[in-house]
DNA sequence: TTGAAAGCGCTACCAA
DNA sequence: TTGGTAGCGCTTTCAA
């Protein structure tokens, strides 16, 4: 796989990196320091500079009273000089915070790539965090031990000041032990009786009116691909399709097992065409599993969308590029992201933040929902 | 937009946050603590539980010698019964590292959703680190200014031990800034002459493996289009789309530039269309590109592929969904990011590793490219 | 208004 | 083999 190209490659091919030993979590600093960098100014050169003492040089830049209005200046020009900014190693010791907050995203690095939440989501919270100087630790765990691992590593090593708890699980681990720890988390859209603050965007109302928009448009047998059921959120969408079925008077006992892959949406084909009575339309728990259902249907020789109706969940950008294409339910990742870090910083500030509720996502109609034909009525 | 829920809504309904003023980087301390956390064991804590010094905890949790093996147990088991992990903070003060490495993604907050890369190259990267113990501080700024803004931030406050440099620019200005630093630093896919260790996968031989395959085709007008020329690997592509159409003895002489975006691409739809001859084939700098053209085309009314052949470069995923699945050339982001994350970490260590050269993305053949038909020929 | 000094948690050095 | 201590960069407290 790798080739060391000639270029640098030197008598200096360094030995096996064995200054790092280590297997319980403590590391061996004897090897030489990092590669001689030029030494960042520190509070004390300021204070040398200016001639005054290290803690009138901490007060003046903080904006602290207590110093004269000459010295302040005199101190600020002499740390714009060296071009100082206070090293956030310091300041995490004494203010016992590392001004950073924590993701972990359980994901198969193969699958990650084609999550469309996961950008989204980051891109809010990172809104919210560069404005405060804070910055996003991610980490992304391959499965649920590694997982676990990860978070027991963030929360002992002290490494972040905060966590979002996302793709909350039903009986969520992590929950537990954030909770003992007192460490500062928010969640997403989690069960009510969640211990921590937490944003909502209720799926409830989008999915309401696409099932009521599908039974208008003719549809009486409408099928649910749902979510892997070890997430809440499969069973608040779950939740909600039966609902809105009971709600125009369908039976909702057509419900088929995936995980929210486009792969899994293909794989659920066979399942889908062997329903009885086969549903006109199908309810996928988000846009991959309808991309990859449409794929399967198409390949068996479905004519989309006259031969079944799909619709997905999320509202991810691909899907206005797929044919026919995908008509939806628009969430909101990044206001969700951006609202739970509001939430993270002003825990971490010691508040108790209430409950935030995002705009529930809205039906989207593009191509892939239309009326029943009424040629297959006739059964 | 937010609806605080009433839930938590109690008369401590939080004062507008004013605890942290500051405009210029410096912080107020003053107000109270984080929420009552269980306050982590410290080294102190187990060295007197254990009845030691602590540079004994120290010396003996370290595996360093200069312990007798009683003790040494007599040490481990204190810190076990405390639960006792070392605060990172205290490290990265000794250390004069914070054990953690940075990239910061230039996209907008809306476009970063659908970008792929993105994903598999963080879980490359969190591949290696994890083994480390090193963490990922992910940051996304909307535009140049603001990613000049963050890299600053990032080395003035030292919050990262190194950095990754990520869809270079023709004359980066970050590059400058991190040498002119000393900060141990990684690149992808950088010119030759490009300063810092890099991490490169040719795009070459796939672009040429495509040509080669359109001309066997029957395709003799074969256009290009670009992505934003601010960035390198859009020069690269560029090149070898050239000096493939020269070694079939092709004109390379039709070119359309676009950014990297389906919508970029839906939009180029026009332009392909009005040239003069038609092309027969495109190659476009990536799979969004492709995608986006590919919708404008048929939108358009041409029959695809047939009427015209597309491939893409980079092999996302979401490519084998759409109609018609996508031919493309396959990169390895997870793996780039992986070797990446490797050489930064051999860096910060000191060492000047080698450059690291990645198997070459190959062609993908899907259905989006054919033989050139031989109606439109007689033209 | 200014300065000296303690202390955050840890490692490293040196003396006992 | 042990323990005491300096010091990393910073904020904060207390005296001058």
């Amino acid at each position: 796989m790798r080739v060391p190209l000639p270029k640098n490659a030197g008598p200096e091919m360094r030995a096996r990196s064995d200054a790092q030993p280590a297997r319980d979590g403590h590391r061996d600093y004897s090897f030489a320091m990092p590669t001689e960098q030029a030494r960042p100014a520190t509070i004390i050169d300021v204070a040398r500079r200016a001639g005054v003492a290290i803690s009138s040089a901490s007060a003046a830049l903080n904006g602290r009273p207590g110093v004269s209005e000459t010295t302040r200046e005199r101190i600020r020009s002499a740390a714009a000089e060296l071009g100082y900014m206070p090293s956030l190693r310091g300041r995490s010791m004494v203010a016992k915070r590392t001004f950073s907050v924590g993701l972990v995203v359980q994901r198969d690095f193969d699958v990650i790539e084609s999550d469309p939440f996961f950008g989204a989501f980051i891109g809010g919270i990172e809104e919210t965090l560069s404005q405060r100087d804070y910055a996003l630790s991610l980490q992304i765990a391959q499965d649920e031990t590694a997982m676990i691992q990860r978070h027991l590593d963030l929360v002992n090593s002290q490494r972040v000041d905060g966590i979002f708890l996302n793709e909350i699980q039903v009986h969520d681990p992590r929950v537990d032990l954030l909770l003992e720890r007192r460490i500062p988390s928010v969640g997403t859209n989690p069960d009510p009786d969640f211990p921590f603050p937490a944003v909502r965007q209720d799926a409830t109302p989008g999915i309401r009116q696409l099932v009521t928009q599908l039974a208008q448009l003719g549809h009486q047998h409408i099928a649910h691909i749902s979510g892997d059921p070890r997430f809440i959120h499969t069973h608040q969408r779950i939740r909600a399709w039966k609902d809105a079925m009971a709600q125009v008077g369908l039976p909702a006992n057509m419900i088929i097992t995936s995980d929210f892959t486009a792969h899994g949406g293909e794989a659920a084909t066979t399942q889908v065409l062997d329903l009885t009575p086969r549903p006109t339309a199908i309810f996928c728990a988000n846009d991959l599993t309808a991309i990859g259902l449409i794929n399967g249907l198409q390949a068996a020789g479905l004519q989309l969308p006259n031969d079944m109706s799909i619709a997905g969940f999320d509202g991810i950008h691909i899907g206005s590029y797929i044919r026919p294409s995908l008509t939806t339910i628009q969430t909101s990742p990044r206001a969700i992201g951006r609202e739970a870090a509001r939430l993270l910083l002003e825990i971490i500030d010691g508040t108790t933040p209430p409950d935030v509720a995002i705009q529930p996502g809205a039906l989207l109609n593009r191509a892939s929902v239309t009326p029943r034909r009424t040629t297959i009525t006739a059964t």
